[in-house]
RNA sequence: GGCCCCAUCGUCUAGAGGCCUAGGACACCACCCUCUCAAGGUGGCGACACGGGUUCGAAUCCCGUUGGGGCUGCCA
């Protein structure tokens, strides 16, 4: 039977995904929770949630809240779980004593640094085999407080892993050392302990990071000792290891130097729909299409299609996403979304923050408004003209600032390069401070009177509108100059424009 | 060092022996549109790592080389 007719074969898969609660989500975990929904979703099986906290000194409890949180706003949900694998002692203890009296483990004294000094003087021997060299093994060593349990693997012949995504990877025994899978104190490591968990949690595939497939050898031994030690045959998982994520360097994304927390995009402002559609073309295409509603991503999704080489995790592209899906959104939509990083009062985190597109750290600018400055209304009006302009919603706060600060935000180099650096900077405020006194006040008259102004002037509206632009929103870019002096109002744009002469006066 | 994996534009990928003069997307460049900036439109630049086979025919199959990566812990 083919893999392909196997995987139809089967009534119900069962699929899982397994992090490690180190305290945030990361985006290659996420990318792996995603390849198992998407399977699960489509084959109708079931999704778990399995923690892997068996490294009780570098887990805590409330990081699986974290996890929760970031799948739920990914839109991905578990079907069962969260299991704790701390939770899952007694099946662990059993497997042990089942394999220890089956004889499939041996106790070793050895401590890390006589086994590396054995390393080293094999080397110095001219023997390059590393890691353990058994010399425990057949010392009939009961156990003991402070003994590890190790695996007495096969000292020859060939393991081959039929890999869904690689197909058949063979590994030679003889390269296997007796690998450790329970510590000094009894409790399991990660190898025995994921074993012990696919099997009662009766796992039917098994998809994760390729980052795996070196210690897939190690699980799929336990599992067969762990079905004779039982008296208890149960199949083997289909393993399907996903390609890594990778930096601009080619390296596998490290917590140390690269934006991988989940969180951090969340905060960003990217929408969870358009990280999840970015993450499902991260070692997969669904065609030419690339920006595709989820139930489409899910019925196109196979296994077998999932690309073997790491994948570059690429922000650009991901902006690109994000900007197309908040421009898909309605007004009002977009109002709701950006609400968290223009209004004080209802963020729940600080607007502006951003990361550091050079050093990938997080970067928290200050609240730019005071709360009783905040007006929903006027940022209800320039919503649609914003909408448009941006990638990620943190961007948001600096296109519609100056309706909210008590003077204009001028930014230095817009004010020397539009203002100080124009001659003709004076005759266009002095104008505009005259003639928007007395029109109408909406944006196609004020369109049309700035229009006057510049041709007054001898300028094109383009090199016109400018300084006006500066004095009045701070910056030489920005939302469109006349929608947003509608919505300013004509005594405060008057007012701005009078002071953008003053400081201009001050200086001559 | 040992074991394993990988190799199409800068990046993500399409490609399962002839449909390939190698397609799409991001980025980049130019032009158009335009009150700035975006968005949008049009066009452009740009890749089968190398060497051997197999075959009438190879990006696709095989071998080797080179390059990159992962693992190598009483972490997961």
């Amino acid at each position: 039977m083919t893999d392909a007719a196997a995987v139809a074969a089967m009534a119900e898969p069962r699929v899982r995904m397994a992090p490690s609660p180190t305290g945030y989500f990361h985006v290659g975990s996420a990318r792996a929770a995603l390849f198992n929904w998407f399977f699960a979703r489509q084959q109708g099986g079931t999704l778990v949630l399995r923690i892997e906290d068996t490294d009780e000194a570098r887990s805590r409890p409330e990081w699986t809240e974290g996890i929760i949180s970031a799948m739920a706003w990914l839109g991905m949900q578990a079907d069962a779980g969260p299991y704790l694998q701390s939770g899952e002692g007694v099946a662990h203890q059993a497997a042990i004593e089942a394999l220890w009296s089956s004889g499939a483990l041996y106790a070793c004294a050895c401590t890390r640094d006589e086994i590396d000094a054995r390393v080293k003087a094999r080397a110095a021997a001219g023997d390059p085999t590393p890691g353990y060299d058994g010399f425990c093994r057949d010392l009939g060593l009961p156990r003991g407080e402070g003994r590890a349990l190790r695996f007495r693997t096969p000292d020859a012949g060939t393991l081959t892993v039929d890999d869904l995504v690689r197909g058949a990877v063979e590994f030679p025994l003889s390269a296997l050392e007796d690998f450790v899978c329970v510590r000094g104190d009894g409790s399991p490591l990660f190898a025995l302990a994921n074993a012990v968990d696919d099997r009662t949690m009766a796992m039917t595939h098994v998809i994760r990071g390729e980052d795996l497939l070196p210690s897939t050898p190690r699980q799929v031994l336990l599992w067969e000792a762990l079905n004779r030690a039982e008296g208890r045959e149960l199949p083997l998982p289909f393993y399907a290891h996903l390609p890594l994520l990778v930096n601009e360097q080619g390296k596998k994304l490290s917590k140390r130097r690269d934006p991988v927390a989940v969180e951090l995009y969340r905060e960003q402002g990217y929408l969870p729909v358009a990280f999840r559609n970015y993450l499902a073309l991260l070692g997969w295409s669904p065609g030419d299409e690339e920006i595709l509603p989820v139930e489409t991503l899910i019925e196109r999704f196979r296994l077998e299609d999932v690309q073997k080489s790491p994948a570059f995790f690429d922000v650009k592209k991901l902006n690109h996403f994000n900007g197309v899906y908040i421009r898909m959104l309605s007004v009002p939509e977009f109002i709701e979304a950006a609400r968290p990083w223009v209004d004080p009062v209802a963020g729940e985190w600080a607007p502006g923050s951003w990361i550091d597109p050079d050093t990938g750290a997080p970067v928290v600018a200050e609240v730019p408004w005071p709360p009783s400055r905040y007006d929903e209304v006027r940022f209800a009006e320039v919503a649609s003209v914003a909408q448009e302009r941006v990638a990620v919603l943190s961007e948001v706060p600096a296109l519609v600032d100056f309706l909210f600060l008590e003077d204009a935000p001028i930014e230095e180099a817009s004010w020397q390069k539009a203002i100080a650096g124009d001659e003709a900077a004076p005759q266009i405020l002095g104008a505009a401070l005259a003639g928007y006194a007395e029109c109408a006040w909406d944006k196609d008259t004020l369109h049309a009177v700035t229009l006057e102004i510049a041709e007054t002037a001898g300028r094109k509206l383009g090199k016109a509108q400018a300084p006006i632009r500066v004095a009045v929103m701070g910056r030489t870019t920005g939302l469109p100059l006349f929608d947003s002096l509608a919505v300013l109002g004509r005594d405060e744009t008057r007012r701005r424009v009078a002071a953008a002469l003053d400081r201009l006066a001050a200086a001559a």
